[in-house]
DNA sequence: TCAAAAAATGACCGTTAGTCAAAATCATGG
DNA sequence: CCATGATTTTGACTAACGGTCATTTTTTGA
């Protein structure tokens, strides 16, 4: 059976090479201007050969995701190893996610596909999507993770289920990266009203928010006197 | 001139009524899976028809974008004109914007569609399009407006940018509504661990968490008197 | 009533995702 | 090393969709 493994090797850094070459064009064009045909000419292949390790466009994007996603997952359960407070551990996190879309912003793209996929109607079965699924449960459970580590070793408020509050931060993430990204784009830098904000930025002043809130000490010790 | 104005009236009535069939349509089945074809045919029009009233299929749903931020706007101006700590003008901003896409989730399909076309290289240019930016321009503004009444209150710490304050509030918003919305999907039930939270639910302690911060006061103290 | 102007139409075109019969390549036994 | 059957690769083809425009229909105004 020694040839059988050769061929399954093959047949396994063949698909890597198809998404690889994917990759760098969606970099160049974006996912909707990117065709089937391009990917097969750019892989020197035939184009029903990319349908013979993808079973279509949607399924091959999903490919990037997948792999951007188990990249991301690496790097943050490195994050979790370490023994730190709990909210040291959501910033680093945060910092981590930050780091990684920043060198490798491709992947922010597949992600948004991803979602947009999930929203939609076209939602796909099969394997590669399933894999995606793990990936995404898998990074909630970092966040989730290291906001229990912090509830338990006091660092962290625990009046709300840190599932909850890992779906919060989680999605709030992902839409300050979505404003931070956009900036790019010349109609955006109006709202900006010509200030730049960088990712850094804004993300570090959210984990600023989350951490100490934004009320004013003095008000918030008024409300609670209220109270 | 009589003739002219009724003229106009109509043309304007005829758009509208596009506008009405394609929102129902992509509630349906989703703007991918819409096409003109099934538009022109639901709207009792030829194919032809609808390019004389939008350029093409994304300045359509475009329009349905612009419809959309108008109608939140206007919830979003009546909060501004009430008289109330800038802290309590974000918490309804927010409500706002929560009970607004849940009446209309069309509209969260829309604004999600006119974010992908900022991000990818097929932004298009055009009067419509300008419109739903100076609309996402005027949402933003309101967000800052409170901030900066919170700021002069005293309810709202000033130690950031009120417009960066704005935007991170803006887009963790976005992101959270995304996270909430796609809750809806299958899929999502596994990241969520069989737990529903809703989109009111989420919403409400993302505030919570923005306003108090998520640290735990001792542990906040403490780390003040380090520094 | 009629002709010119304006508006509406759907047959048609180009592009692209996806298919599949045929061609090319590979494996195996003699 | 060849012959033949199995496997893999291929690109011409199809269907579907967005968009166009010559033609038809409707409206206008004298």
């Amino acid at each position: 059976m020694e040839k059988k493994n050769r061929k399954a090797r093959e047949r396994e850094a063949r698909t890597e090479h198809i998404i690889d070459v994917a990759e760098v064009l969606i970099s160049e064009k974006g996912i909707e201007n990117t065709t089937m045909d391009e990917i097969a000419e750019r892989a020197g292949l035939g184009k029903g050969t990319l349908y013979l390790h993808f079973k279509g466009k949607t399924v091959l994007f999903l490919a990037i995701c997948q792999r951007g996603s188990a990249k991301l997952n690496r790097l943050l359960g490195r994050i979790l190893a370490q023994d730190l407070p709990g909210i040291v551990l959501i910033e680093k996190l945060g910092k981590t996610y930050i780091g990684f879309i920043k060198d490798n912003p491709v992947y922010f793209t597949a992600f948004s596909y991803y979602e947009s996929l999930i929203d939609s109607q076209n939602m796909v079965e099969g394997a590669i999507a399933e894999r995606c699924e793990e990936n995404a449960q898998e990074a909630m459970n970092y966040i989730v993770r290291a906001l229990q580590i912090g509830m338990h070793d006091g660092s962290i408020k625990s009046d709300v289920d840190p599932r909850e509050l890992g779906l919060i931060i989680w999605g709030a993430s992902k839409g300050i990266m979505n404003m931070a990204y956009l900036k790019k784009s010349r109609q955006r830098e109006k709202i900006m009203q010509g200030v730049e904000f960088s990712a850094e930025s804004l993300f570090g002043h959210f984990i600023d928010l989350i951490g100490t809130g934004m009320m004013h000490p003095d008000y918030q010790s008024k409300n609670e006197l209220k109270q």
